[in-house]
DNA sequence: CTAAACAAACCAACCGGTCGGTATAAGGAA
DNA sequence: TTCCTTATACCGACCGGTTGGTTTGTTTAG
């Protein structure tokens, strides 16, 4: 968001390129949520940005671009979230049991925001029910994306098996990839038949299955 | 389905107009599936099927009554696949906690089915991720499936809690969303990095967490 | 001067949808 | 049986509007 503490008349600055650009893509993903890529046309992005024809072709080649730049920067935001869920998670405890425990705690501090979000919506869902549309470098961009949560996570669920070996045989990755799976669920629900806690609610079962697995205290 | 029996010949009968219509349907199905609704055209439609402009706009009053059949054809599906479930799981047995059991182990079954399916998609996401196209009667659609499914499936694990108190606190009703979830995860799972045991994986930790909580098999 | 944006006209392709017409089979009346 | 009517099922040319994309030129700020 950072505000430019220059400019806080009433003009913005004209002179800026990557903000520009910004706002188209927060534009085309706001429309893109709602109706699809293939739906959102280059007017209807111009028009909830206030920009011409001129102006989208000189920041995008053409609307794939625009498709293309618009998942890498969400991507990028995704990656964001794991780094620094890890990250903390690894500061907070080195048990390999409870930073796993940890780990799903911040995810549930993501999971509030979502279920405050109005409208939630995930940009690999959608492109990936309209994958016909994209070029496979698009799509990789996905799968990759997926595979570092599944590799991260798995790594974590690894180390706490070997430390304390579950209470019922598991599958490291299949395990990991379940956090997606309830992510990428919820995100279904909440948007069908709605509620105050749905991706909370979920998140919750998925920590009450490591607990019963890992049985904290129990054996 | 019902065959014509006077007409198995050569030439099917020409005066089936249902056929036609299902035959829109499906072509229709398999496009959505790849590329969405907005992207898919009826001509592409027209050209799968072999027919013509005409012929569409006889058995469907626009785009849009091709996408309100086309969900309320996959929600009667749906829910004939869950009173199947249902109800082979009552035939075999008769205690709550089993049900529930048996009832996971029947779809199964039917993960195994998705994960031997090429491109597997569920139309309730398809069109939830472009739901700002519908109108509300057919959003509505896929909400009431979706909800039948909660209703159902918590009705079991409610009896079930009540029959053996589960090792952890339970809400029923998002245990029993979260069938749904796993399911639709595992479509955006399955569809983004793939794997042969996509569905099978995430449903049988599903029946993991369920076991540990009622202890079934072990106590 | 150059990067960044605006303006407006233009294009071919494609979109959903309309419309007049046609082939076929079933049903009734002679 | 033959003829006529009627409804079903389908055809394909056509229409107005929208799409992604182009072009050419002007303006503004650093």
């Amino acid at each position: 968001m950072g505000f430019d503490p220059r400019a806080m008349g009433e003009e913005m600055a004209k002179r800026s390129g990557a903000e520009t650009r910004e706002k188209l893509l927060d534009a085309a993903e706001g429309l893109i949520n709602r109706q699809g890529f293939a739906a959102t046309s280059i007017d209807q992005i111009l028009e909830r940005v206030g920009a011409t024809k001129g102006t989208f072709f000189y920041h995008f080649a053409s609307k794939q671009a625009l498709a293309d730049a618009l998942i890498r920067r969400f991507a990028s935001q995704d990656r964001a979230v794991l780094a620094s869920c890890l990250e903390r998670s690894k500061t907070l405890t080195d048990d390999p049991v409870q930073r796993l425990d940890v780990f799903v705690g911040l995810l549930l501090e993501v999971a509030d925001v979502l279920d405050g979000t109005p409208e939630p919506g995930c940009l690999f869902a959608t492109y990936c029910y309209e994958s016909g549309l994209f070029d496979a470098a698009t799509n990789d961009v996905i799968a990759d994306a997926i595979r570092r949560w599944r590799d991260e996570v798995g790594a974590m669920i690894r180390e706490a098996v070997e430390r304390q070996p579950p209470r019922a045989p598991v599958d490291p990755d299949s395990l990991a990839d379940m956090l997606t799976v309830i992510f990428e669920g919820a995100f279904v629900l909440s948007r069908t038949v709605g509620g105050p806690t749905v991706f909370g609610d979920q998140l919750r079962h998925y920590r009450a299955y490591l607990r019963l697995l890992f049985g904290a205290g129990a054996a």
